[in-house]
DNA sequence: GCATAAAGTTAGGCTTTCCTAATAATATTT
DNA sequence: AAATATTATTAGGAAAGCCTAACTTTATGC
């Protein structure tokens, strides 16, 4: 039944879920522009999609995300999310760069180091523990009292 | 010329550099056992190597790395080693999932950000500086007089 | 050294993902 | 409202990567 979804997928369900977010209706030239593929393999993909169950499509009709689109879209956007922002506020790294390496990077993680990477960060932004090293504490502060996530 | 691998040919390079270091010859078998592929798709791949000037292959020949293709593959290795170390050692990740991750995302990372990684691990593992903000001290040290790398 | 086993290759097919070109539907302009 | 422009779809095809099945070459055991 549920499929993982490709890397090309995820990136169409993330477009949409962004256009959706920043205006009201998608078209399929919106999500064209921005991945830089022709319309015509955006008819193709939303095909995918909805046999998916993770659009609502039917042709020249208004595109929409069904819920399970939807959650698995805003799952798609957190891990590109995370990624980034560790590397730009962590790795330091410019903006057009991290931004790029996420969005290719976001299909291949898995949840359980997306989840230790926001732990990470919360815990090098957070108070300096007096430890001399980072990596231990941090280790320590996993294996810890309120440890054990997926 | 020089284009882009996929991340499958970038998988046969590295299984190809693996198994030479383990062993003296490099059959197709290995090769297709360790990548979980028919020797058929062996065979497939193995051309698009040689055609690209990584491998030299001439049917039922040993299978050997060019100079380019050595040089590739090592920089592969690089950049798994380098998310597999920083997943394990820094996040607290389990080997083996830190292991699969590496995997996949090591064929979607830019150089600049595992450098920056390598950067990371060595300053969290080294003595502490005495600033109150681990993030704000990093990107302070990579903008510091020994700065700018690619 | 010959028969059998193992390894490697080829042929042909399938899926994914993209493309171009042609066509159909919808919007806009006058 | 008719002409034009824009948007969307379909048809058809290419490349990558995988597969199975059949065949060839090399290695192994007696």
């Amino acid at each position: 039944m549920s499929e993982l979804l490709s890397a090309s997928l995820e990136d169409y369900l993330e477009a949409i879920f962004q256009i959706v977010n920043s205006k009201q209706a998608v078209r399929a030239t919106d999500i064209s522009k921005r991945l830089g593929v022709t319309r015509s393999s955006v008819t193709g993909a939303l095909h995918a999609l909805c046999e998916k169950h993770l659009v609502n499509y039917s042709p020249y009709d208004v595109i929409t995300l069904t819920d399970k689109g939807e959650s698995i879209a805003r799952d798609i956007v957190r891990r590109h999310e995370v990624l980034k922002d560790f590397f730009t506020r962590v790795l330091a790294v410019e903006d057009d760069i991290a931004d790029e390496a996420a969005c290719k990077m976001e299909h291949a993680i898995p949840k359980k180091i997306i989840n230790r990477f926001v732990k990470f960060v919360k815990f090098i932004d957070g108070p300096i523990s007096n430890s001399k090293n980072i990596s231990k504490a941090f280790a320590r502060h996993c294996r810890g009292p309120e440890a054990k996530e997926k």
